[in-house]
DNA sequence: TCCAAACCCTTGGATGTCCTAGTATATTGC
DNA sequence: GCAATATACTAGGACATCCAAGGGTTTGGA
């Protein structure tokens, strides 16, 4: 780990913008920033504690989601659109799980233009255990408070509904 | 752009934990994976406004942090410190902006390990140009009301202090 | 003084994301 | 019924990120 900087960058990053006159954009930009960092510091950590499964986080991903499938069964154009990820992206997984025996490619029984991709047994079980894993070494060390959970829930969601993720 | 689900992805998540008896994590893993989708989003629409001018977020970011030092130039590992991004990132970028005629890379006058990183005439223009853009068509357009951005600005910032990433 | 440890940057490899293009299958419209 | 359009997946390429390893430079203690 990197030793802490004395000040805090995005606030000066702020700073600098008001500096130069920008301050109407000056706390969304401070905001938006403090999102990327964020995300790169959870993702550090969520690979952290999956990197002894084999996995990585695009991979978990899709392995939660069909073990969330009851037929342990999805559409790859459905995957791709469930995890918002470009469809190449799903391919990428699927190559590699499929390698590591956690899940496998087959036909759909009416519409031969799509893939099913299937959980394996071994897959199935990598699964629970890595959920399990992050449940206990992310999820519920999340460095959050209870009331801030709930706050960026709710911000983010408007946030996303407005941005066309979801109807609903 | 994909056509908004009908239901929100991350709820229905937060559904199934609760389903499978992990309520008690469920809300932070809600909130933490809203927080990769929305890093997400941001992302693409950063580098969608940034990709008429050449530019990348990383390589922005590099720029943006030159144009604020005094002297226009930094020490890689200070860039790279500051960026919060792996030194081989920076390498990368450098390569990159170099290539483009926006930085240039000069030995630093003391100490022979370390190479400064700094703006030309065409990096400091570019970099103006391309800050005004995310200005008026990011920031200025975030999706947050003002109270969320101060919410998340507070938020986001008591986690990353926890997180290590500064002293102060 | 001198050599080992620390530090700085770069190269090479693995992974993931997106985009563009191409192939195959379905569906629609005339 | 057949051609045009739409949809599903995959291949290849560009970028970014990290890690591991290597070569050059500085520093600090014996």
């Amino acid at each position: 780990m990197a030793s802490p900087l004395p000040r805090d960058p995005i606030a000066d990053a702020r700073l600098n913008w008001e500096r130069h006159g920008w301050s109407d954009v000056a706390a969304p930009m401070a905001a938006i920033t403090a999102i990327m960092r964020t995300q790169q510091i959870l993702l550090a950590r969520i690979e952290g504690v999956l990197k002894p499964f084999g996995l990585t986080f695009a991979r978990y991903e899709l392995l939660a989601l069909l073990s969330f499938a009851r037929s342990g069964a999805l559409p790859m154009n459905k995957a791709s659109a469930l995890l918002q990820v470009h469809p190449t992206s799903v391919t990428n997984a699927v190559d590699r799980l499929q390698q590591a025996g956690l899940v496998i490619r087959s036909p759909h029984p009416t519409d031969g233009r799509t893939t099913l991709i299937e959980l394996t047994q071994e897959g199935r079980t990598l699964a629970k255990r890595a959920t399990a894993a992050l449940n206990s070494e992310v999820f519920a060390q999340s460095g959050f408070a209870d009331q801030d959970v709930d706050q960026l829930i709710g911000i983010l969601g408007t946030f996303r509904r407005n941005a066309g993720d979801f109807s609903e």
